[in-house]
RNA sequence: GGUCCCGUAGCUCAGUUGGAUAGAGCAUCUGCCUUCUAAGCAGAGGGUCGCUGGUUCAAGUCCAGCCGGGGCCA
């Protein structure tokens, strides 16, 4: 981007509204570690926005709509009283989706009616409406649990269904402008010749993703008054947000150029293969962040014993669930992940619970020192690790502006890991309580501020900083 | 076939708008807990930054082509 865009670029700045989306689980199913993804990233942008003093909202575009919810409550009605709804909903209800596809594959005719029940479904039918809505509940009440857990929050649900309202407008929007157009039965619009073009309506009627997202972006602008619409969403929906602003481009919203797709790279195994709920080859989410807490847990009780079990379970699950989460922001967001019990769940090295441990040691030696440091250090400091430590410590303005340009959390992860081995040095080659006090005020003044920016950092990036650990 | 992304140490990755001998972590080896928490620190080995060409005083970084991996579309 040239100098001159840059300085024009005018819905960018303080004051300014952005609206994300993060996070976006399919009602009924588990999240698994993919999910972690959107979640701890967008979350991360959106605190980092706020520094930038944005205004921002947070959606939570969840999967709620689709085939899937005929086939379920199908499913519901006919075996829903053998399963134990009323003290385990989740867990129910994705064991009936299971089931449903398993016996879909032996009996294919089951597809038929669920997609019948969805249709009643979208025809109105109060009966089901009322199923697919304990449906929505139940799920969202499950994923609040991990969400609470990393430290997430949306200001609003905003489903899938939320829009199927609106999606009518659309095409009438993009056929009073004559760019919808009709091809082998479905309506489209054709984008040129390095894209396909983006499909509106299918030959059977039902409407697709791209109308969604074209409605939401819609709605976004118009009613929650966004200058800039970002969209946490995997990589491999790179063409369909591509089309999606072509489209809205070609309708004349200026603001197109304000939608950004924030991509991320996707989990992977070893082998290569991709996460796939149905093939069983999935991690849940829950199960990681179990395993991350629980070997937390038996660190914690040999490294400091002497803790009560709530000071245990407090610090394991801020260190755990740190460690997990630290670990998806690290690395530039766009690359796949591979899938590694060890990495997930290491502890040492550049990792969250590192830059907690450094944090704790700011917060020792200031409970040590028994009064508040002074904010800034007095004395000429004459160590280099001193002068190091101040250097980078005085980027971290810098460093969020970075990290928001490029809606990069990593910059700032990676920043944290810098501040900590500087730090590490200054304190291994520094003797700074019981130095001369002139000496000691102004190394105390730099674990202020260290523990400070520690503080600040991990917090966008939703990382609790325990006290002790 | 079209299009997008990725390719830096054995492995996983950083590398700001091009700028000095390319940096971490893991793994391997060697030191450091009677002194502020060793989830730490110090040190060693380990690199033709995929390949070729171009732009530039200067390229891991920018451009083109090719090779390899992945995504999406048909």
């Amino acid at each position: 981007m040239s100098e001159g865009e840059r300085l024009g670029y005018s819905t960018r700045g303080p004051g300014k509204r952005i609206v994300i989306d993060y996070s976006s689980p399919n009602v009924a199913k588990p999240m698994h570690v993919g999910h972690l993804r959107a979640t701890v990233i967008g979350q991360a942008i959106r605190n980092i926005a706020e520094t930038q003093g944005y205004e921002v909202i947070g959606l939570n575009h969840l999967g709620d709509w689709g085939v899937q919810f005929g086939k379920l409550a199908w499913a519901y009605k006919e075996w829903g009283d053998q399963y134990d709804f009323k003290n385990k909903p989740f867990q129910s209800l994705f064991e009936i989706y299971v089931r449903f596809h398993e016996e879909a594959e032996k009996s294919p005719e089951l597809e038929a009616k669920g997609s019948l029940v969805f249709k009643n479904l979208e025809d109105g039918d109060t009966a089901v409406a009322e199923i697919w809505k304990m449906f929505v509940d139940i799920s969202l009440v499950e994923y609040q649990r991990l969400w609470d857990l990393l430290g997430v929050k949306h200001d609003l649900v905003r489903g899938e269904s939320f829009y199927n309202s609106r999606l009518k407008a659309v095409e009438e929007m993009l056929e009073k402008r004559g760019l919808l157009v009709e091809s082998q039965g479905a309506s489209v619009v054709n984008l040129g010749d390095d894209m396909p073009p983006c499909l509106i309506r299918k030959s059977d009627g039902a409407s697709l993703y791209a109308t969604r997202d074209l409605a939401s972006a819609i709605y976004r602008k118009e009613e929650l008054k966004a200058d800039l619409n970002l969209y946490v969403v995997g990589v491999d929906q790179s063409l369909h947000f591509k089309q999606v602003f072509e489209v809205l481009e070609m309708s004349g919203y200026e603001w197109a150029k304000d939608c950004h797709h924030i991509a991320f790279g996707m989990y992977r195994f070893k082998e290569g293969m991709k996460m796939s709920t149905r093939k069983g080859q999935v991690v849940f989410l829950e199960d990681v962040l179990n395993q991350a807490i629980e070997r937390t847990a038996v660190v914690v009780a040999e490294k400091n014993p002497g803790l009560t079990d709530a000071e245990r379970a407090s610090i394991a699950r801020d260190v755990g669930v740190g460690a997990v989460a630290f670990n998806d922001l690290l690395f530039d967001r766009v690359k796949n992940v591979e899938f590694d019990w060890d990495r997930i769940l290491s502890f040492e090295g550049d990792s969250g619970p590192y830059v907690q441990y450094m944090y704790v040691r700011c917060a020792s030696l200031i409970r040590k020192y028994g009064k508040e440091p002074k904010m800034m250090p007095e004395r000429t400091l004459s160590a280099p690790e001193e002068r190091e430590l101040v250097r980078v410590l005085m980027a971290y303005d810098d460093v969020l502006e970075m990290a928001f340009d490029g809606f990069k959390p990593n910059v700032l992860a990676q920043y944290l890991l810098e501040v900590c081995a500087v730090f590490s040095r200054f304190y291994h080659n520094n003797r700074i309580l019981g130095e001369e006090a002139s000496v000691e005020e102004s190394r105390m003044a730099l674990v202020r501020a260290t523990k400070e920016i520690l503080h600040q950092g991990l917090r966008h990036l939703s990382i609790r900083s325990p006290e002790f650990m």
